[in-house]
DNA sequence: CCTCCACTGGAATGTGAGGCGT
DNA sequence: ACGCCTCACATTCCAGTGGAGG
């Protein structure tokens, strides 16, 4: 918690640390100050533009937000709702409060929490306890709270798509009309996925429609903008030239995903740390890009089913002991009975098998190519492990099922 | 150019879990 | 509590595939 740069003088802790002036900058959570925004000045007009009302005592609309992960969806509705409270016109107050849906996950949770976070119980004298009240009663104090303290209220949905369902934005979205509060509202949902509208009830979807906001991924540029506004995380004159503009382009292959570019920053500078080198070098960046792809293998192959942990076990078993590295489907199925028949698993058919490992090869664990064998055999597929045969088998052997596995 | 091999992949169908309206 | 619907997962059946080798 503490940051890296309090110097308690206790060797155990090395006073300093060469590489990082202040980690905190390239932590997840970490908002940039609004002039450090980067390729985003599109999307905050856009968003000014919907809560306009506000700031002049009129209703916002609501807006729906779309856009891939570290896209800065969010960072642009919390600045926007900070712009607008100190843009509200004379005599008019504006009330923002941002839930994230992901931790709040359900109706009671989030009005809940909406509740505390816009009460202040200094000049309302209403207090809202955490947990106890049932969700209506939850509502009345939101109400209450907001009649009493503003004229304009912006409330940031954030993954409304991990809610688990969608009568808060109901709710919200017609506490206006239907009278229940006498200042306005205004919604700003956030939500990774683009169909999420299509699965909404008819009025919040009208409320939404034509009302939509995408987030396009950063671009190289971008991206490297976004670190150039962090690089006082480092120490001056750490950053060897090249490190920020690679890591740039390996985020920007990764989808544009502002975050994982800052985390790759942040590893590199890790690597570097521990191997005690005096600056961060482009071979570090490439350590950090290799640790980060096999983080993201790693969560690929210990989330998925048992039976496709078995169908992979199958073939780094095969891997690891055959000869060659890519095999016939029929000759990973023989293994796969072994290995079934070891764990006392239940056996899947050929088809369905054949389907397991077309999925994996979706989600880039395994690869298949398809050979003809001509007269001697026909058509096969040829089944091969995109990453070291070992490092799956670890991960696999990991999962408390597969376990056994190990003693052969 | 035709055959032929052994697997591939589409389709139909079954099953259990979980959500929804009544 | 009830049937109804949808969804994910699984099985069975079988026509289709396409290059090596005659």
């Amino acid at each position: 918690m503490a940051p890296d740069s309090s110097s308690i003088d206790d060797p155990l802790f090395d006073a300093g640390h060469h590489i990082f002036a202040n980690k905190d900058l390239l932590k997840t959570g970490h908002v940039p100050e609004a002039d450090r925004i980067v390729g985003r000045d599109e999307e905050i007009s856009k968003l000014a533009t919907r809560l306009n009302g506000a700031v002049h005592g009129y209703s916002p609309e609501n807006v729906m937000v779309y856009g891939k992960t570290g896209t800065g969806k969010s960072l642009v509705s919390r600045h926007v709702c900070q712009r607008a409270r100190n843009a509200a016109q004379d005599g008019v107050t504006i009330g923002t409060a941002y839930v994230d849906c992901a931790e709040d996950d359900t109706e009671t949770q989030a009005v809940s929490s909406l509740a505390a976070k816009l009460n202040d119980e200094a000049e309302t004298g209403i207090s809202v306890p955490h947990t106890g009240l049932s969700t209506s009663k939850y509502y009345k104090l939101l109400w209450e709270t907001l009649d009493a303290q503003y004229d304009s209220t912006i409330v940031v949905l954030d993954e409304v798509d991990l809610m688990d369902d969608d009568s808060v934005l109901m709710k919200l979205s017609r506490a206006e009309e239907a009278g229940k509060i006498t200042g306005s509202i205004g919604i700003i949902a956030i939500s990774n996925k683009i169909q999420y509208i299509d699965d909404l009830n008819e009025r919040v979807k009208s409320s939404f429609q034509h009302k939509e906001l995408f987030f396009k991924p950063y671009d190289a540029n971008q991206l490297r903008e976004i670190m150039y506004n962090r690089r006082d995380a480092f120490r001056e004159g750490v950053l060897s030239e090249d490190v920020i503009p690679l890591s740039a382009a390996f985020a920007a292959q990764e989808h544009g995903d502002a975050r994982k570019a800052i985390d790759i920053l942040r590893h590199a500078g890790e690597v570097a740390f521990e191997e005690e080198a005096d600056t961060v070098r482009e071979h570090h960046v490439r350590q950090a890009q290799q640790h980060a792809e096999k983080d993201r293998f790693r969560e690929l192959v210990s989330g998925a089913p048992t039976q496709a942990k078995a169908a992979l076990l199958a073939l780094t078993e095969l891997s690891i002991n055959a000869s060659g590295d890519a095999f016939l489907t029929s000759q990973v199925y023989d293994q796969y009975e072994r290995v079934c028949e070891f764990l006392d698993m239940d056996v899947l058919s050929v088809r369905r098998f054949r389907d397991i490992l077309k999925e994996q090869a979706f989600l880039g664990v395994v690869e298949i190519e398809k050979i003809n064998k001509g007269s001697a055999g026909g058509i096969h597929l040829q089944n091969r492990l995109i990453e070291d045969a070992q490092v799956v088998r670890e991960t696999i052997l990991e999962d408390a099922r597969m376990g056994d596995w190990a003693s052969e």
